[in-house]
DNA sequence: TTTT
DNA sequence: TTTT
């Protein structure tokens, strides 16, 4: 039983980011995905991949990363189904990202190599800063300073910031 | 733009071989991927993820491969959103597998090493034997007889059976 | 920055089990990818890649898989380079495996679904049983009881035996 | 049996290409993909894989990539022996790319979408504009004018000169 | 040094 | 023999 996924695409969109009641960070995001060939009408088309990826990792994606930004995702593929709001089941399918990978920041001019990993290391109980235990919130991907120096690699953030 | 998938698992049920208009042959599977962990009841659960594959290998996985039987999968991962009966949009996702390998025949008392490759070289004209080019019409997968030896490997194959 | 491997293929021999100093399992073995297509002279060959694993996860797959068991292997790509015994340097290649699923055992009739996952959760201090603190030494895999059931499913090992 | 590799990374120097008697087109690079994790010195450390890949994209790479652009691979393992120049067998692992994507250029200030596609369908026979039919000859790789626009996207280049 |  |  193996299931992995290697993906690089551009963000469609800002991730979201959110949290669990019980304060876990969780970023959802989508990817699209030129393909290498051109359809019958000489058209290139794309796949827009949806992703989540949990805790540290997801918040350091939303810190850093936005609509247009360039990653690598690492991870597999997950199938969900629930109860739709008509009633009928809703089957679902995504990518969960053990990783991603910082290829090009859009505010930065070159790219990069942070990453946001989702491995174990970062696997800790993560301190949502808010510390909004409350409630399923919306996050405010604030666009820190971003990672990449002139040279287009990271620099200057501590280990408490970014994992790289 | 990097977009790669390697799965293995087992079929939840028969391949389901289709021709289109044009004869080509395309057989849609799902597969059954268990999740390496267990959730927080302590079961173990599965991903089912659908899959496609087209022309020659298709019509061998029909033939070689039923519900229960391990393969390996490398593709793509395809998104795609049509017109629902309802008239709401659908999204869907599947893996567009360039290969199957088939690992453990359910007929079959070992692995083996057969595989249902959908590379170029495999992409010529696909003779559809029926000769059903009027309708998209369900196949008839015969099981045939199974590509394993006593050993557990494939034997005795021509290379217009199967191409290994 | 992505390193991502994936195998199936068969054990060339028993891993090679041994302990660090430290007390730390690492297993060495060689899978046997036979290629998906012929050469020149109409003959298969094969890629015959050098892998290791750590922890739980090697001791795992020493005690139950050997010389010819099928295997799946989840990695990365690691380069090393030593000084040769000639005093030249030595260039090495191997896939460190995050994880290794036990497809077919050699001595079971059926392939099954065990998994010797190096992840994280598995990353706990081993406990060396034979208490070989003091060097380098090779272990006796000693080949226990098969964790493939008569339907080709593992059954029956606690937790402490195997992870799944 | 199932072989396959995805890796993000940096050539370490301009690809090397050649070609053989045939006029068929070969370049052979190395790139550096940074372990995500630091060794116990603290340090991050590189795996340096070495790589081929055969005609046409073989010559796309070589035409607008060089020392330092950032790459991605898909691919497989490839493993071989020969006689060293000392008598002794040389066992070598190498990355044979079906394609590499150019995710950054040196030369252009922003990441790409293009791609050095080693499919089928590139692989008609490479028609060797220099016609050195006669040698196993040195390129040289002329780097051409970059294949990423302003906007980091590849513009303008006839199906003739690149694959997207 | 290679597996089925 | 190694990239940023």
């Amino acid at each position: 039983m193996l299931n992995r996924v290697v993906l690089v695409g551009r963000l469609t969109k800002d991730p979201d980011l959110r949290y669990t009641p019980n304060g876990v960070a969780v970023a959802n995001f989508t990817i699209a995905v030129n393909r290498p060939f051109s359809n019958q009408q000489g058209n290139r088309e794309a796949d827009f991949i949806n992703c989540v990826i949990w805790r540290r990792p997801a918040e350091n994606l939303a810190n850093y990363m936005g609509k247009g930004s360039m990653v690598g995702v690492d991870g597999r593929i997950q199938t969900r189904n629930f109860e739709g709001q008509d009633g009928k089941r809703v089957f679902m399918t995504e990518v969960v990202a053990d990783s991603v990978q910082f290829l090009e920041s859009k505010g930065s001019p070159q790219g990069g190599q942070g990453s946001a990993s989702g491995n174990a290391s970062n696997q800790a109980q993560p301190q949502n800063q808010n510390d909004n235990r409350g409630g399923y919130q919306q996050g405010q991907p604030a666009k820190e300073d971003n990672p990449f120096s002139e040279s287009g690699e990271p620099v200057d953030l501590s280990d408490d910031d970014l994992p790289f």
